[in-house]
DNA sequence: CTGGGGAGGGGGCCC
DNA sequence: CGGGCCCCCTCCCCA
């Protein structure tokens, strides 16, 4: 038993000198490594400090070269708007990080899109933009103020992704029409980014004013959408804000055609409210110049503006294009909404989307309907109202009555794809053909279509295509009944209803 | 029968 | 004088 317990001992004894001894084995070649690790990376870091002293006086070299590539072709060419990160930091605009870069427009396209690939001068070669920011130019002068967001993996400088971009009063995109480029009210600031950096992405934007914030997001794609035009235009535009009256057409804004204030026609009006100054193109490539020019289009264009819609083919592509669908916008104040957003180029939004495209569908199907691929001109400036969003139930109502009711009553009125023989209807919905006396007309009409319903009621958020069918919605709220029955004391709001409610006391029978 | 909404057309006003 | 815009009326449908 003794020796048991020496043996025993004797061998913890042993094993304790052999772990010692590995112990001691392990720390040394961990030293070892460590120290060849710490001479490689002594030498990387070296190599690292050559390589950058190398870059910067390359990039040095380059960008003179590109300062004075810039000065060439904007003498050359007053349309281009060169977006100089070093111009802006001379005047104090703002902050620059990392490589500075410049981005040129690209020629021939009136329109900066912010996903169109931009040509960047630079000896890398053509990259495209993910991260946008829009900033006002008096914006705060540089630095602190201005954030800079990039995607991911831009260790180096030169792939930085972020760019700036002035708008206001220097749009970012230079315009044919100059002078028609107001100053936009200073102190805003607006910032896109693209999250995900895919075409889809979500985008998050901030506008700082101190009247609106709006917010949208992107719901879903699939839609192209254009712009609604003048009415809206103006604001709530030839929809006064009345005191007491709870309109409020707002805007669903296409992330297709969101528009920075700089394209030229969005100026305009743009110095009263800041809060629509800024937009996102999202859409690469398929965006219709002709559409920018619809509202321009004299009556005997009108159509044949349609039929190059259809051809257009810009909506085609069915998913790529897309659509924000909610836009909230927060009101404070008194002061009457003035969205001055360029009719032409603000996606107005559109809220039914998916309608739209299926409808499309349909009609695209139907041998009973022009067969034209509408590349419509679904706006959407709408809508704070998120209840009232389209159902798929809604959808299938929309299209019944878009194909068949709705078509009918369309006749019964002396109305069809080709009536209207009493007066010259020279504008023709680009859905079914129908003709109506003037724009304006048809404008409203197409609403059917798109859905697009501009204004809405504060109060319960219902929306309506027209105006007056708006105002008389209002009526629901406030209990008026301006129409009174002359035999009995029933009132109501509707004058068609006292109409109707009057043949109970003429016996006469409203069916046959 | 009533309430509410969709949509077309007419007329007035303004530019 | 014509066109655009706005308002209103009206008819119709649906619940």
């Amino acid at each position: 038993m003794a020796d048991c317990l020496v043996f025993h001992t004797q061998i913890a004894s042993i094993m304790e000198v052999l772990a010692n001894a590995a112990v001691a084995e392990i720390c040394k070649l961990v030293d070892d490594d460590y120290a060849v690790f710490r001479l490689e990376i002594t030498q990387s870091r070296k190599e690292n400090r050559a390589l950058r002293r190398k870059l910067l006086e390359l990039k040095v070299a380059r960008e003179r070269a590109e300062r004075t590539t810039q000065e060439r072709v904007l003498a050359s060419r007053p349309s281009v708007k060169i977006l100089d990160r070093y111009r802006g930091m001379a005047r104090g605009e703002g902050h620059l990080t990392g490589g500075q870069r410049s981005f040129v427009k690209p020629v021939g396209h009136n329109t900066w899109r912010d996903d169109q690939p931009i040509t960047v001068d630079e000896g890398s070669g053509t990259s495209t933009q993910h991260v946008i920011m829009v900033e006002s130019a008096d914006a705060e002068a540089a630095g602190p103020g201005v954030k800079l967001e990039r995607s991911e993996g831009e260790e180096d400088p030169r792939h930085s992704r972020d760019t700036q971009t002035r708008v206001a009063a220097e749009p970012h995109v230079a315009t044919k029409d100059p002078p028609t480029i107001a100053p936009a009210p200073p102190r805003t600031r607006h910032r896109i980014t693209e999250v995900s950096g895919t075409q889809n992405a979500v985008l998050k934007s901030e506008t700082d004013t101190d009247t609106l914030t709006v917010t949208h997001r992107l719901l879903h794609t699939g839609s192209d959408h254009k712009s609604d035009p003048e009415r809206l235009g103006k604001g709530p535009l030839r929809y006064p804000p009345a005191p007491g009256t709870e309109y409020l057409p707002v805007f669903h804004q296409s992330q297709r055609m969101v528009h920075s204030r700089g394209d030229g026609d969005a100026l305009d009006t743009g110095g009263d409210d800041p809060s629509c100054s800024y937009s996102t193109e999202m859409d690469p490539g398929n965006i219709s110049l002709g559409l920018e020019t619809q509202t321009d289009l004299s009556r005997e264009d009108w159509n044949q503006y349609n039929s190059g819609l259809y051809s257009e083919g810009s909506l085609d592509k069915k998913g790529e294009g897309l659509v924000i669908d909610e836009v909230t916008v927060k009101v404070e104040g008194d002061a009457p909404l003035t969205w001055n957003v360029d009719k032409t180029h603000l996606g107005e939004g559109y809220s039914q989307g998916r309608d739209f495209l299926d409808y499309r569908e349909s009609l695209e199907t139907n041998p009973n309907v022009t067969t034209h691929s509408p590349l419509h001109t679904v706006r959407d400036r709408e809508s704070v109202s998120t209840s009232m969003g389209p159902s798929d139930s809604h959808n299938h109502v929309l299209f019944d009555q878009v194909l068949n009711s709705k078509g009918q009553r369309a006749k019964g009125r002396g109305g069809g794809a080709t009536s209207g023989n009493s007066k010259e209807k020279r504008f023709l919905c680009m859905f079914c053909n129908k003709g109506f006396s003037c724009l304006q007309k048809v404008e409203i009409h197409q609403r059917v279509h798109t859905g697009e319903k501009p204004y809405s009621c504060m109060q319960c958020h219902m929306r309506f295509a027209e105006a007056g069918n708006l105002k008389r919605h209002q009526r629901v709220h406030t209990g008026e009944k301006p129409f009174g029955c002359t035999q009995c004391h029933m009132r109501f709001a509707q004058a068609g209803h006292l109409k109707r409610h009057q043949r109970v006391h003429t016996g006469e029978k409203s069916y046959s």
